[in-house]
DNA sequence: ATGAAAGCGCTAACAC
DNA sequence: GTGTTAGCGCTTTCAT
């Protein structure tokens, strides 16, 4: 900047002015200072520039891991949620810094924010560590969370309406005539707990009672459908219908299903969630809920940035679809 | 921090060294300031340090999205290239900040260094922007590119071996018995263009005529393979093999087929391209060729650091290799 | 072992 | 309109 200034026979202010675009100085000394700064390819620096008005324009987006069992990165889901939340932020003019972090050791979500890196967190996942946010928060970390509204809950949910898709799900399932409908997924997390809320919803609104038998702890891992799908075969129940709390999952309960000699979805009607891409790809097609994943990444930005500014919002949820394909049926 | 001096009733200059570990602060002062630095969720602001020490932990990576027509952030590949990416920074020690930008818009590539922000970019797929990145390179930006060597090229790309994974690929379909094997992918992008010099080779090398009426060019987008199965079918030309460059394309394909009653592998053999996780779960699996995504990222990073370091590396190639499932046949 | 002071690159009163 | 000056939060000589 200095350099700039001395080329242009001017001082550092008048350069600073000029490419900020204040009106206070000379059209000819700006355009000068324009193009000088142009043909030497230089920029403010933002670090410099961040410190001396003290705002930032960075975002961090936290995604936990799992160390050990369960949804992690490679999972297609967060994908789209990355480039979803990339777009937002480059809308808004913001950057976005991305960090894992182990999904035991939830404390560094904060971090970004506390060393000044960020303005503000968005975590993808509440995970088992609700208290734990509860007290970041409470520390005054401005922080939006993807996930579950739960009980004496500080922080910002934006989530998808998983009992929504539960019941949409289950219900579509009984409706092609279905009644003893097998549930895959991991009732600790918080998402897939609503999603089981819905499932039951269902099954009541209809009449058909609820068997603990079909229901299956399964985590998004890999071998989660290998693992559900033997956990289900030992216990000797008969089933019709399957609903799991993710695309993969149900792609590869299919899978072993297949292998079993089980038709989907003459024998068994499947459901999956997420919609990922290549839920249209399998074979057959894969009957999903899909999450507006589009708008949550707007809606996660926007969320955090009014907590930013002292307005709150609450907690809320975006709606969910069903996507019918074959893997159900044609109802 | 000159809160934590006060309360400690030292200089910051005091508090600075403590906080840093410096041996020249009496143990008994250092540990009262790092337990007052502690309860007060005191951390040392990065943004202020950076611009002291003119240094910086924080690298670019600038995933390109197409606008118009081909491969973008929905692609799982890209998916683990970011989470290999992530891992690798880490690792380091390093932050990442993620862009996106228009792949018809380069230039902007080079902004979070200009501006100060990362001390190096790492750019995924060089599409047909060669010139441009030469021309960054020259101006002394620090990047590394994933994607294909190039005559002329200044710049540092890692990349896979695309030239052998082509010919993995076509080899292997042709160990099969296949001879009439068709070609799916868009020659203009340097990655696909090695793909297809290794299709070549391998007929070249078993005396299989190159015919041009199988190689058709098909994008990574959505129907891509629904396009390129149309067109294939309207050059009314026989063919018992198929090799696309993308397990997506690989899919969509299959799907067409199945749709046309042909058989998969009897009929055709197919293989993909990136291993991505659904490949296994496809029905038939998929046979592909895998890219070393973990050892990509740390590549990368290793290389745009040495770079930083003034140590440029040469542009390398990772090893590829050929994951055998169904869809090719059982050879 | 600790403090005072200067300065990283920038901006915003406040002068003129 | 433009320059001078102070200071964002930090580290590091240079004194003491």
């Amino acid at each position: 900047m200095a350099d700039i200034a001395r080329l242009a026979g001017v001082s550092t202010s008048t350069v600073s002015r000029a490419l900020s675009g204040s009106k206070l100085v000379n059209e000819e000394t700006r355009q000068r200072v324009a193009d000088l700064a142009r043909s030497l390819n230089y920029t403010i620096n933002i670090g410099a520039q961040n410190l001396r008005l003290k705002q930032n324009r960075t975002i961090a987006v936290v995604v936990p891991y799992d160390a050990a069992t369960r949804q992690h990165l490679s999972d297609p889901f967060f994908l789209s949620m990355l480039g979803s939340l990339a777009d937002a932020l480059t809308d808004r003019g913001f950057d976005m810094l991305l960090s894992r972090v182990d999904s035991e050791q939830l404390d560094s979500v904060s971090q970004p924010f506390d060393t000044g890196r960020a303005i503000g967190v968005i975590l993808i996942g509440q995970w088992r560590h609700h208290d734990q946010l509860n007290k970041i928060t409470a520390r005054g970390v401005p922080i939006v969370v993807w996930g579950a509204q739960l009980e004496r809950q500080m922080y910002v949910t934006i989530g998808s309406d998983n009992v929504a898709g539960g019941f949409l799900a289950t219900e579509h399932l009984i409706n092609n005539g279905r009644k003893k409908i097998a549930f895959f997924g991991d009732v600790q997390l918080p998402e897939v707990a609503s999603r089981h809320e819905g499932y039951r919803k269902a099954l009541a609104a209809h009449q058909i009672p609820y068997d603990e038998q079909l229901v299956v702890p399964a985590s998004f891992l890999e071998n989660g459908g290998r693992i559900a799908m033997a956990e289900l075969a030992s216990r000797k129940v008969n089933y019709d219908g399957l609903f799991c709390c993710s695309d993969l999952l149900a792609m590869s309960a299919i899978n072993i299903m297949r292998a079993d000699k089980k038709r989907v979805p003459e024998d068994v009607a499947v459901v999956g969630y997420d919609d990922i891409e290549l839920a249209r790809y399998f074979h057959p097609p894969l009957t999903t809920v899909r999450q507006p994943m589009q708008v949550a990444g707007l809606a996660l930005v926007d969320a955090l940035l009014n907590l930013i500014d002292q307005k709150p919002e609450a907690p809320h949820l975006l709606p969910t679809e069903l996507i019918c394909r074959s893997s159900s049926g044609n109802k």
